[in-house]
DNA sequence: TCTTGACTTACAGTTGGCTTTAAGTTGTAT
DNA sequence: ATACAACTTAAAGCCAACTGTAAGTCAAGA
């Protein structure tokens, strides 16, 4: 069963053109041609294309993509450096998630300091606050801010 | 005290030409001016560079940030839509974390796929694989994959 | 006063990831 | 056989977020 590049597109919800461009860039090295050079996408494709889509949602740049579905054609002999290029990509995730946990702390802090203007009616309240009635959680973020002072 | 733009951009580890950009582009409403024309950033810049920062990770465009920097120096009769901004991002950001843990559980697989094969000596393996020998964790996101097809 | 390094602006160039356009081809339905 | 939608390529265009260049100005030390 064949699929055309339209067809793939919906199935993926991107734009036909995005998978045009990700063949022209190399990244679908597995995609077959009819004898008049029509794209014909097979379901096995959709293992590589969801390969792409998760590197994608890494954050890997196309080009590293690419690389990767190079190796990947070349066989058994490049299973270490596929490992390697997923390991890295794994650790790149995991340093996104510190990242973005503590960029929640951060919102979470200045959503607490404008509900509490709020209820004030302004900003200033913030000035007078004593310490002791910051909640917990954003003191250490507090500390920090001196620190960089 | 006073820093000149090169200071500051040592400090928050960001090139000068950056920061004049930003400034070009209006996130940095609160810089002053020597009377020979030289940006003069403050000890209390840093808050608003912290904010910035803070909505730059979160993923904030830099319109949106311009924006909110805008309602900012409007004062207290804004305080109800910057909380609305931050509301929005904080939305985000969790859609985010949901993401990337769902990419992370991807990459985890892949990343025993590729462990077993490098035992194994060829991906062949994982043809000839028995369901009960993937790790459970992985069977939800097979499960997935069988639908898509 | 003069040198020197860091600053200033305006503007062009770069990168990444698409999207659009134009001109032409394929393949299915009538 | 013909019409028509959906495909093809090459090339240009677009957007965000910088980054680099050129020509000139500022300010601190010898």
């Amino acid at each position: 069963m064949f699929y055309t590049i339209g067809e793939m597109a919906q199935r993926l919800n991107v734009a036909p053109s995005t998978l045009r461009y990700y063949d022209k860039e190399g990244l679908l090295p597995f995609v077959e041609r009819s004898s008049g050079g029509i794209r014909m996408f097979k379901d096995e494709d959709m293992e590589w294309l969801r390969m792409l889509g998760c590197l994608k949602k890494a954050g890997m740049p196309l080009k590293e993509i690419r690389s990767f579905m190079e190796l990947s054609r070349q066989g058994d002999a490049t299973i270490n450096r596929r490992l390697e290029l997923i390991e890295k990509q794994r650790q790149s995730v995991l340093e996104q998630q510190r990242q973005l946990k503590e960029t929640l702390l951060m919102l979470d802090y200045k959503r607490w300091y404008y509900q509490t203007a709020q209820a004030a009616g302004t900003c200033a309240v913030h000035e007078t606050m004593p310490l002791d009635q910051v909640p917990e959680q954003f003191r250490p973020l507090m500390a920090e801010w001196e620190a960089e002072k």
